[in-house]
DNA sequence: CGGATACTTGAATGTAATCAATCACAGTGG
DNA sequence: CCACTGTGATTGATTACATTCAAGTATCCG
């Protein structure tokens, strides 16, 4: 399987090779059921209302999945990484627009063969049920810290996941790349980009993070920020 | 099979027949495979950092799934209906506790036998695939309610779904019955009960909606209701 | 009827949003 | 090379919405 590198250096944080989050059933996702696909930053994988014609598996690189107010405010439900499942729709039309944030590598399936495959081979559905349960689960987490935690709780918790889910450890050596801007992460985390900066800027001065680069984070207190994160402190 | 009435008339709205909601692949999930097994008002199906050993099923009455940040502050995940699976988690431990909010009723399923029962019958795979996708749509729902929806908006969204979910329509004649508290909503909404309380007062002066009792709410302006939802209004 | 629980309402406070400048950086073109 | 432009990020001042704190009311159940 391919691992092509993201064409944005400045941007990179989430295009990780896929090796990295390989599961022991991965064989069954190559060979002739899935077709390589590529997007450009910024472009759409599927818009919401789209016929749920094709879904994905993440090969490289990162996808936002949104969903829009009708006047415009915005959120994001997921940041879709490589090995995740992508577009899994119960009804008949994507309910989430799917876009990517940095240039993104993903194996497409159509639906209707997908599933034609999954009722003739029973290991290849159990394998597509692991992996919406994982996101239900993500959902679920997400549901708790947009109800529940407060800015910096949320901020703190967001910080460590991504270092978690990118096998980043954050340290000055290996400093954690933010591929999404601000907006995304406001947008992620429910709250606008004033009070994103805000608290990184918070974070910065109380010593739990150092930010070189707006893009950039180095974790300096990661008992403080799980504290934070688990509404301990 | 059979649909047991709650024992707790004055909080049943919630207690449906399953028929309401049956699916087409119903008949997969009688004969030996579930065992069927009654909650009591505020009993828990299991707890959060159990074993994840069963799953279910939901044949009557209602359940929330929640869970708690370290000090106490509560979010609802999801209420779970007639119909709906419950307790399919990626992990080997559950990540929320379920708790029946009237007399419940469920069929119940060892995981592990499932799990061989769908590797015998992808048919049963697909069913279950199609159930924990629609928790997923309803959670990714709920993302956005929590992230961007004021109180009004929330509130809005929450009594339509749970009319369009339960099958009622809300008007005077079939009144909205609410099973869960106002404690139970505003942890739902990411609220507090008095916020809960101040909106369904200001509905009700603005001609949206009646509340002849606390736990029953008429539809009156179902139009202005939507819009608000929407984040049209 | 009495006690407990749930719900409602009011006043004050506080957190994050909004409105508004400014800064930093990358890319472009004179 | 350096001004110019556009985008994203930061910081400050003010506002608004929901929370918190505090009574008071209604409902349920023994």
């Amino acid at each position: 399987m391919l691992a092509v590198a993201t064409n944005t250096p400045s941007r990179n944080g989430l295009a990780f090779d896929h090796s990295r989050t390989q599961s022991v059933g991965d064989a069954v996702w190559n060979g002739a059921h899935g077709t390589r696909v590529v997007f450009a930053r910024d472009t759409a994988l599927f818009w919401e209302g789209d016929e749920a014609e094709f879904c994905y598996k993440i090969v490289s690189g990162a996808v936002r999945v949104c969903r829009l107010l009708s006047d415009g405010r915005r959120q994001l439900a997921d940041f879709v990484l490589p090995g995740d499942l992508l577009g899994f729709d119960a009804s008949e039309t994507h309910s989430f627009t799917a876009e990517a944030i940095v240039e993104t590598v993903a194996l497409r399936f159509p639906r209707r063969r997908l599933d034609e495959i999954a009722l003739a081979n029973a290991r290849v559905g159990r394998l597509l049920l692991t992996g919406i349960c994982e996101r239900l689960s993500a959902a679920q987490d997400q549901i708790l810290l947009l109800g529940r935690k407060n800015a910096s709780e949320k901020l703190a918790s967001f910080i460590l996941r991504l270092a978690e889910r990118t096998g980043t450890d954050g340290s000055a050596g290996e400093p954690l790349d933010l591929a999404m801007t601000r907006t995304d992460i406001a947008d992620y985390l429910g709250l606008t980009i004033e009070t994103v900066s805000r608290t990184f800027a918070s974070f910065r001065r109380n010593g739990l993070i150092d930010l070189p680069r707006a893009q950039s984070v180095v974790i300096t207190d990661r008992d403080a920020l799980a504290e934070l994160a688990e509404g301990d402190a």
